[in-house]
DNA sequence: ATTAGTTTGTCAACTTTACGAACGAACCCG
DNA sequence: CGGGTTCGTTCGTAAAGTTGACAAACTAAT
C-alpha cells in the first residue's frame, strides 16, 4: 500500500524467520514469507543498510545450482540486559539480538533496598557493557523479574515480599531514568521463569505449559496459546492460595493460602521435624534453613526426611492435577529450590500417576535457578522488537453484535 | 500492496466497524480505520457490490454540514445455523449475518442416535430456512455445540455421553455432506456456552472469564485474552477431575472425577435423600430425577433441602477458589441446569468471602438454558467471517532463539 | 572438458492500493 | 440568502509488490 504498514509486515517476516530459522538466503526467505523474490530482496537491502542484518557467508552445501548468499540478524546491532532479583542476590544477563547472552553477573542484594537495590540494577547494567567493551548506550531494553504482586495498569510493584521499601515504587521508571531512558519492564519472577523455559528450557515450541516454582513459597507462570497470561488483575498463577494440602476455612491459612501453607519450605521443614518426633519440634517459624538437610536426609535413606519430601510430593500432586484438570497443559516444569530437585519429581509422578487417567508430564526445570535471568533476557528481546519493529494495530474478526432486540424474537414454541 | 493484503486488511476493518458499531457513514469509518476517505469509498463500494453492505439511510441528526449516507452489514448477506444438542433435546436457531436470530426451534433427540441424529439436525436447519423463505443454500456455516471430548485434530468427537453410537463419529463432515457441503464445526457444549455468554451474555467484553456449567455433570468453559482456550489434548476446562469435594485417590472417584461425583445432580440427590434421613436411602444411582425436589424443598424452607443445597455451594465455591486461584478471571458464570439456580447463587458467594480475601465476582448465566444455542450461532458467526475474510498469515514477533552455544559461555563468578 | 539442469538474484514493465489536495454537494443556522 | 461545516468524489502521485525473463553461478553427468 500507499503507506508503511505492508512494508512493515514483510519486514517483520523476515525477521522473525531469520531470527527464529537462523541464517537463510533471499531465495528461501521468499518462499518461507511467500513474497517475491525481488521484494525479500528489497526488504534485506534495507535491513542490512539499517544494520538489523549482515551477510554471513556462503551456503556450502553441495546442492545443485547456484550457491546463495546467507543473511542472519546481525547481533551486534542491539544489547538488552536482564536482570533477576531476589531476597538475597541480584542476578543480570547482558544479551545481544542474536539470542547469545554475552557475560552474566551476580551480586547480593544491598538490604537496605528501595532506591540503594535500584542502583545497584543500574551499575549492574552499566558493569556488564563496560567488561564487555560495549556503550550502555546500545542497550535497547532492560527486563526485571521481581517477587511481588505487579499492579498492571501503573507497572508498579504493588508488595514486593524480601526486598525492604521496594513495594510502590515505581522501578520501570525510575531504573529506566538511571540508564538514560532506557526501556524499562518489570514482570514478576515466576511468569519470567515461565517465559525463560518457554525461550530456552523445556517450554521451547510449546503453545500451553505451566511452570510451578516451589521454594519459600509456591507461585505457577502459565502460558496459554504460547503466551503469558496473567489474568484480570495480574493474580493469575497465585495457586498458593488453591483450597488443597490445608484446611481452605482456617483463618490461619488466608494470608499465605492454603496450598502455600502446606507445600512451602517452612511446611517442609516443619513436616520433617514433626516426623522425627524431637521433642521440641512443633511447628516452629523460621525452620526454613532445615530444607537443606531434610534433602540431605532423604539422600541418606533418613526415613523423617523421605516422609517429609513424599507428604510433599503428594499435596503438588494434588495441585498438579487441579491445574491440569482447569488448563490441560502440554507439560508442567517444576522449578524453584524445593521443586526443582530431582528427589521429588519421581515421588510426583508416581502420585499423580494415582490421580489422573493420563497423567500430565512433569519435568524439573531445564535452567535451574537460571530461569528468571534467561527467561528476563527473553521478556527484554521481545520488548525490544516489539519496540522496533512495532505491528499496525491487529484487526481481529469480530463477531457482529447480537441484535438484542432480536434475539428472542424469533423463539417459537416446540 | 500490489497484493491483496492490504486490502484485506482494510475491508476487515471497515467490516469490523460496521459489524461492532452499528450504522456509520464513509467519513467516519475514516476516521475510525485511519484510512483516507478515498479509500474507505472504494472498500465500501467493493463490499457493496458483493452485498456484504447497504445503505441504510441518512444520518437524521440536526448537526452542522452535510447529512451522511449510512452503511450498515447486510443482514440478508448471510446465514448461519447454530445447534445445542442435547440427550433428550435439539436446539436449533437460524441467525443472520446482522446478528439477529431469526427463528428457534426444538425437537427430541431421537434415541437412536448416530446417523439418526446427524439426519435430525440436517433437518431442523433446512426446516428453519424455509420456514423464514430462505434458501438453505445461503447458509454460511453451521455450528454445532455437542457433549463430549472432542478429538481437535481429527474434528471427531472422541465419546458423547447421552447419545448412542455418537462417538467415533465425524459429525462434521457427515453434517456438511448432508447440507450440500456447508461448512460445519463441532465443538464441545461447554465451551460453546462459554462462547455465547462471550457474545449476548455476561461475557460481553471481558477478556477473561469461565463459564462453569453445573447439570449432570460438571464442566467449565475458559476464555483467557478473549478467546476460547481448550488446552493441549481439548481437556481445559474438565474440572469434575480436580481433587476437590471427595477422595481423589478413592478409585471409584476416578471415571468421573472427585468434583464430579461431589457436585453433579446425582450427588445434590444423593446428600438430600442421606440428610432426610429416610431408611430407604444410601446411595442410590438414578436419584437424578430428585433434584428438583431439592430445589423445591428448598424453597419451602425443608431442612435438608437447605442443607443439600449448602453443601453443594460449598464444593462449589470450593472450586471456584481453586479455578480463581490458577486463572483470576474476570468474572465466573454458572450455568447449568444447577449451577444457573439463584438458591445456589448466594451460598456460593458466601461461602466464597471466606475463601477468598477479594472474591472473584460470580453470577448466573445470563442466556439460562439458551447459551449453547446463541453460542452456538455465534461460533457459526465467526466461522463463516473468517471464511469469508480470511486473515493474512499472522505474523508474530518471534524472540531470536536462544544461542545455545552461548548461553552459559559468558557465565561469569561472582 | 563440455553440456544439461538447477538455483540464485536482478532488471524491467505492470498492477494494485493508498494518500493528499482540491472541489462540488448538501445541510444548518442566522 | 450567504457563511460555515461536513460529506463524498475526482485527479494526480507515490509506494509496494508481482510476474516474467535472464544472467550468473554452481553441480553432476556424459
Amino acid at each position: 500500500m500507499a503507506d508503511q504498514s505492508s512494508r512493515l509486515l514483510n519486514v517483520r517476516a523476515v525477521m522473525d524467520q531469520l531470527q527464529t530459522s537462523g541464517p537463510l538466503s533471499r531465495a528461501e526467505l521468499a518462499r518461507r514469507c511467500r513474497l517475491s523474490k525481488q521484494t525479500v530482496s528489497e526488504v534485506v537491502a534495507q535491513l542490512e543498510a539499517a544494520g538489523w542484518l549482515r551477510a554471513t557467508g556462503e551456503s556450502v552445501i553441495g546442492g545443485a545450482g547456484r550457491s546463495a548468499a546467507l543473511y542472519e540478524v546481525d547481533p551486534a546491532s542491539g544489547l538488552v540486559v536482564g536482570v533477576d532479583l531476589g531476597g538475597t542476590k541480584i542476578r543480570a544477563a547482558l544479551g545481544d539480538f542474536g539470542g547469545a547472552v554475552l557475560r552474566e553477573q551476580t551480586v547480593a542484594t544491598d538490604p537496605r533496598g528501595g532506591h540503594v537495590v535500584i542502583d545497584q540494577i543500574a551499575e549492574l547494567a552499566r558493569g556488564l557493557a563496560q567488561a564487555e567493551g560495549l556503550d550502555v548506550g546500545r542497550v535497547a531494553c532492560l527486563a526485571l523479574g521481581s517477587p511481588g504482586a505487579l499492579d498492571r495498569r501503573t507497572g508498579v510493584m504493588a508488595f514486593a515480599p524480601n526486598i525492604p521499601s521496594f513495594g510502590d515504587l515505581d522501578v520501570a521508571a525510575e531504573l529506566g531514568a538511571r540508564l538514560g531512558g532506557v526501556t524499562t519492564v518489570v514482570e514478576n519472577d515466576v511468569n519470567v521463569s515461565a517465559l525463560g523455559e518457554q525461550w530456552a528450557g523445556h517450554g521451547r515450541g510449546l503453545q500451553d505449559f505451566v511452570v510451578i516454582a516451589v521454594g519459600t513459597g509456591i507461585g505457577m507462570g502459565i502460558v496459554v496459546g504460547g503466551e503469558l497470561r496473567t489474568g484480570a488483575t495480574g493474580a493469575a498463577g497465585e495457586i498458593g492460595y488453591m483450597p488443597i494440602g490445608a484446611d481452605p476455612f482456617d483463618p490461619a491459612n488466608r494470608a499465605k493460602g492454603p496450598l502455600e501453607m502446606a507445600t512451602g519450605g517452612e511446611a517442609l521443614a516443619r513436616r520433617y521435624v514433626a516426623l522425627q518426633g524431637t521433642a521440641a519440634a512443633g511447628p516452629v517459624a523460621g525452620d526454613r534453613h532445615l530444607v537443606p538437610a531434610v534433602f540431605d536426609g532423604a539422600a541418606r535413606g533418613d526415613w523423617p526426611a523421605i516422609a517429609a519430601l513424599h507428604d510433599e510430593a503428594r499435596v503438588l500432586a494434588l495441585a498438579i492435577s487441579a491445574v491440569a484438570a482447569v488448563l490441560d497443559p502440554e507439560l508442567v516444569v517444576l522449578g524453584g529450590g524445593i521443586g526443582a530437585r530431582e528427589e521429588l519429581l519421581r515421588p510426583v509422578r508416581s502420585v499423580l500417576a494415582q490421580l489422573m487417567a493420563r497423567p500430565v508430564e512433569v519435568r524439573a526445570s531445564a535452567l535451574g535457578d537460571r530461569a528468571g535471568l534467561l527467561g528476563a533476557v527473553a521478556v527484554a528481546l521481545r520488548t525490544a522488537q516489539e519496540q522496533l519493529f512495532a505491528a499496525p494495530a491487529p484487526i481481529g474478526i469480530t463477531v457482529p453484535a447480537p441484535d438484542l432486540d432480536r434475539l428472542s424474537a424469533g423463539r417459537l414454541p416446540v
